[in-house]
DNA sequence: GATGAATGAGGCTTCATTCAT
DNA sequence: CATGAATGAAGCCTCATTCAT
């Protein structure tokens, strides 16, 4: 029988242990937790996201976590669709480059949330249940890119040599690849550094210039 | 022990063989255990590399495993090298169109090479040993990269309104980007769609068409 | 990555601690566990016996039991075989009086068995794997039963107004009946009161006195 | 607290129920309660179950059942003493013939209650408590059984070379012993093999047949 | 030179239990 | 009354690593 022995009484439990129901809101806790995975995993890989490391940065036992997430691979599931909901929100920016400057921006402030984006990818390749959702959301994303570049095709601020779907991919994965290195060469990726890159891109994507009407003479 | 816990670079492992000897079973068996490696990290990811089942695809015993490797990472390190000395016979091609076209070979015919890799960077994120491999792997090949792009524009078949440094940046990125999400959506990388995104890059790093446009004019 | 902390070095390891190969048979080794795991759960119940119970009394380690045994599981199935080994040689004595003496005394002897027998049974009903081969085991132990009180039949030392199938199905059944309550009422099975419940089976197997004196006339 | 923690016997809470007062719902859902276990008990297990799985089949909060139940222990030993409850209607028919057909008839409808006595009888075993309870109700069963046999005896429809009560003692083994293999070869238990088996039993404690011949002349 | 038995830490998960609400 | 959030121990298992043979 798998009776443990008793609890001790409570004379005897530590002192500070907080138990039955507390206060909280749930969702609000489940938010916290992935952030706390979030953290984690960014900081020390995805090997390193144990579920006790997790209860540890999020202040709670490991019983809690698994308490709000049925399975590890639950948790894990939740943690990418917040990653997408957070970069879907560079999605509401129609003009390109702004939506540029507010990536520029997340890879500083949000660092955390590009380098679990590529751990989670990393893993998903081989967990069926992960990758259908990386391919569900990543799609979405191309599709609405595809759109914004069309719609820069039409107005003339993108060139249109090349169809706004293949530009789109072509984006995307560009900015995955940095995505990819940013954690392996981080002094590649300084501020300034990444400005430039930026501007090449805007150059990669401009329509020809009137100027290279005349490059060579 | 007498033997290296690191694994040579190929130029260097090559010098210091002995010329008049048989090269002796240990490095084809040392060759044998990293393809093995590969192989692993490829179908199961790295999660799922472990010295058994390493072993199990080698058909030798896990303590073959230990004996030829120092470590855990002594061998994921002697992989890495292994997995650049592969992509670095790209670069012997130096028309672009040449390159890509060999690339686009290894994408069907070595997956193994791509997934492994892709896995790997993302653990050397947190495994410093190991980062500071690909960086320095990394910076080598673009700068060869960017070698063959400044060749390219001073012959006029590259756009040279972006820096040949930038361009090979771009087209790095982009190469492991799509890289990444080939495992993830395989779907999408069919050989013809491969062909038109290769199109497409090319279109990408022209010259400006004006050029193009009267050739034939 | 999981790679844990780089062991301890020899000097800082337990001072006991032995590694390495050692010397002894797996068979040998293997009996031993299946003896460790009958007794742990002939006294502590299939719930108490945890594998750390079993390492524990047969004086190694967790690792060492999966090590032999795959699984918990199949480390359970090895321990039903073996027992029905035990009970197997049961059926080498081919007269009924003997049988039950040898019975009696492993009651007393190898009480163990029997208690570690019910234990699974009770298992195995939920465990289809486990259930198998107690199905194919206890079939074969009743059909060498059968012949042998068919034998008995034969000869007039048995009553045959009940057929040997039945027969053997009743006093395996009753068989199982005691060995299923001995660990509850313990006190009702002493020596003197077993030896009285065979006195009685012999009995109740026994050709009816009349009839067998005169049969039908 | 003002609960009782373990559950009294029916005849005794009988007497205790306030008389003009509703019995209230306090009874009511511990008994639903009571069958929720042994539904989960006889499907599952013992140990499948949990507190949390029968709170599920009850359709009710975890909370709940430790509202209910003091203990798991407490919920168990109350399973126990429910089941002997039902048991015991058993014995309401004197005639032996017809408690046979009662039991089967529970066999096929009322197959839990059999599934789960087995798994709370190979539990009890180390839990003392339990076993207390059992000891208790089985030799109450017994003794009842044997003056229902000794009845038959002095009537003459019962043989009585083998005393009342080691009759008893025989048919209650074997009656378990059929109860622990109903559930793992189930195929041997259809309704016209245990017909058959019943037959068999009576014929076993059948008067030789001489003297059935000329009953009482 | 190679093997493979054994280790022990750590991962995920399940569970009975407690108690603020 | 009744809930359900949270606990923390324990269970099974996998793994990199060591080392006698």
């Amino acid at each position: 029988m798998d009776m443990p022995a008793r609890a001790p009484n409570r004379n005897e439990s530590r002192s500070i242990v907080r138990r039955g129901r507390p206060v909280g809101d749930r969702e609000a806790k489940r938010a916290d937790l992935l952030k706390a995975v979030i953290s984690v995993i960014a900081q020390e890989g995805y090997a390193g996201a144990s579920l006790r490391k997790v209860a540890q940065r999020a202040g709670c036992t490991t019983g809690a976590v698994t308490y709000y997430f049925e399975n590890k691979e639950a948790m894990v599931a939740a943690v990418i669709e917040h990653l997408f909901d957070q970069f879907d929100t560079l999605l509401d920016f129609a003009d390109i480059k702004e939506r540029f400057r507010r990536w520029l921006d997340m890879t500083g402030a949000d660092a955390d949330l590009w380098m679990a984006q590529f751990q989670l990818l990393a893993v998903a390749r081989h967990e069926p249940t992960l990758a259908v959702i990386f391919q569900r959301r990543y799609t979405r994303y191309r599709r609405v890119l595809a759109s914004n570049l069309a719609k820069g095709q039409s107005e003339g601020t993108i060139r249109d040599d090349i169809s706004a779907d293949l530009l789109a991919d072509q984006l995307s994965a560009m900015g995955d690849g940095w995505m990819m290195m940013l954690p392996i060469e981080p002094d590649r990726f300084g501020p300034r550094r990444i400005q430039v890159l930026l501007d090449a891109v805007i150059a990669l994507i401009a329509p020809p210039r009137r100027a290279a009407r005349r490059p060579r003479g």
